[in-house]
RNA sequence: GCGGGCGUAGCUUAGCUGGUAGAGCGCCACCUUGCCAAGGUGGAGGUCGUGAGUUCGAAUCUCAUCGCCCGCUCCA
């Protein structure tokens, strides 16, 4: 328990941070705000693009098997209808009001009980995998309790979402066993809904997207006619999804606006091969994740259960983080089969195949889908790089983000702000910098609170210019992580930048 | 959605037995300052989440609503 309070109280200082220095607010927070939307500060935006700007460059500008793809947001409603989003992308709900327990609605299974085609009673109980048996006992044991005499017909378990109105008093709760405790099933799809054109009938029903993927799929066709591409490739899109989450949670982890980058990487379709492109792009998107500093001391993998593997899988395994309100899923790394290419192939009656040269035959691809959220990866890097040490006995915050995602590269600053000659030295070195990295200038306060100031936002780096700066040119460069200090010329300066930013 | 806790300046908060708000830090300006949140002076910023009610009068009492945190649930 005090293990929690002192995680609890960690995630509260690192979204103060956030909110303190411009990176993440709450959505329309002079209006009282909106429960899971955020929006991105001054440099909340900046980190988030180097995010997206880093995954682009390694997964698809340097990779010779991956292009690219911005696909609208609002598609085609059969694009849903086909891909199982609009009948199984929901989170039916019902709660027992005597015990407060909540349950999935499609996973609590009831049936009537007959006894010589006279109904005495209902029992219910929780999917699994011999419930049909558990189901039988029950009811055998309901006849009992109620001494009725007769022949018991074979019970027909169904769903709790598909309960008629009339059924809803007479389910009891797996809870208490009494029925009449039970609310009505409470469905709603995930997806928000939104109409196209001036008429608001059924007709013109469109979705927000509530994933990227769905795009993908759709231009398959489009991408293999004019890419150039062979299997196996992939295609990749980062942009927005929606989804109305019934609890969004923890910051930023769960909003109901949120950015993916996914790739969906096309396979042939044997069965021998796709458990070795899985395990690559595992590897590969943890190679990434340490790229920007997220190492495998703050990574796991959680490989899916195949029988809570979503309705299109047939494998998934989870790249995890340890947040501080515990080790929860970055990205998942799926394995689809060709579920949706089929699904889409059937309902648009447009042939999605890939004819393999070398084969000499077509074939509708499998696909492998490491599919991860911009704005998990945002909270990971910041939560991996919040530090609180000690400098000369100083308290001190210190953002230790990798410079390839750090928001302002630089702080550049005269060491002294009344010295003319110090300041328009700063300023040309500061103007030539800009150019190529985001960079910040600095002249307020002692130099000491300059670097802190930095520290705080994660800049790695630090350049002042002093009075030897005027006569050989060099300057000071200090590491916002040691706080150690060396004297470099512009040369070596902007090497060493580039070095560690990267690019 | 249900249950529990919470909501005062950018941040941390005082005010708690009702009489229309202070502090520290931060921020801005000037002075000072030869390298790690130094010092001085001045300044901006709060109708106390929002709305309604009780009252002569509410940040302090009541209700509603929004948001945040925790649990049930869930996912990128």
């Amino acid at each position: 328990m005090a293990k929690k309070d002192k995680e609890l109280s960690l995630m509260d200082e690192i979204v103060g941070l956030c909110k303190r220095r411009g990176f993440i607010f709450q959505t329309s927070e002079i209006y009282g705000g909106i429960n899971g939307f955020f929006d991105y500060g001054p440099l909340g935006v900046e980190l988030r693009r180097n995010i997206k700007d880093a995954w682009w460059k390694d997964m698809v500008h340097l990779r010779d098997d991956v292009v690219g793809l911005d696909s609208s947001i609002i598609m085609h409603s059969d694009v849903w209808k086909a891909s199982g989003h609009v009948d199984s992308f929901t989170d039916p709900m019902v709660d027992c009001k005597e015990s407060k327990m909540r349950y999935r609605a499609d996973h609590l299974f009831y049936a009537h009980v007959l006894v010589d085609g006279k109904e005495i009673g209902c029992v219910s109980l929780l999917e699994s995998e011999k419930m049909e048996s558990e189901a039988l006992e029950m009811a055998q044991a309901l006849k009992r309790k109620l001494a009725v005499q007769g022949e018991l017909e074979p019970l027909q378990l169904r769903p709790y979402t598909e309960a008629p109105e009339e059924d809803w008093v007479k389910v009891p709760s797996p809870a208490t066993g009494e029925p009449g405790s039970l609310t009505p099933p409470r469905e709603f799809n995930m997806m928000f809904k939104t109409n196209v054109g001036a008429l608001q009938d059924a007709s013109s029903v469109a979705y927000l997207r509530p994933e990227t993927a769905q795009g993908i799929f759709a231009n398959f066709k489009n991408v293999v006619d004019t890419g150039r591409v062979k299997v196996p490739f992939g295609i990749a899109q980062v942009g927005k999804a929606f989804r109305n989450e019934i609890t969004p949670r923890n910051f930023i982890f769960r909003s109901r606006e949120f950015e993916q980058m996914e790739i969906e990487y096309f396979i042939p379709p044997d069965e021998d091969i796709w458990e070795r492109y899985h395990r690559e792009w595992i590897d590969t998107r943890k190679d990434w994740f340490a790229s920007i500093g997220l190492t495998a001391e703050h990574l796991g993998e959680e490989v899916h259960p195949r029988d809570k593997l979503a309705h299109y899988a047939r494998a998934c395994t989870d790249i995890t983080f340890k947040f501080p309100f515990g080790e929860q899923e970055l990205e998942g790394i799926a394995a689809r089969g060709n579920y949706d290419l089929i699904q889409h192939q059937e309902a648009s009656g447009k042939p999605l195949e890939f004819f393999d040269e070398g084969r000499k035959e077509k074939y509708v691809p499998h696909v492998i889908e490491p599919s991860l959220g911009v704005d998990r990866t945002f909270l990971a890097v910041v939560c991996a790089a919040y530090t609180k040490d000690e400098i000369d006995g100083e308290q001190r915050t210190v953002l230790k983000l990798h410079p390839r995602v750090a928001p302002v590269k630089a702080g550049v600053f005269p060491l002294m702000k009344n010295k003319p000659e110090l300041m328009e030295k700063a300023r040309s070195l500061y103007e030539k910098l800009r150019r190529r990295w985001n960079v910040f200038f600095d002249v307020s306060g002692a130099i000491g609170r300059r670097y802190r100031r930095m520290d705080e936002i994660g800049t790695p780096f630090g350049i002042t210019v002093d009075f030897d700066s005027l006569d050989d040119g060099t300057v000071t460069l200090r590491d916002r992580d040691t706080t150690k200090q060396q004297r470099v010329s512009e040369e070596e300066l902007i090497s060493i930048m580039e070095e560690q930013i990267g690019w």
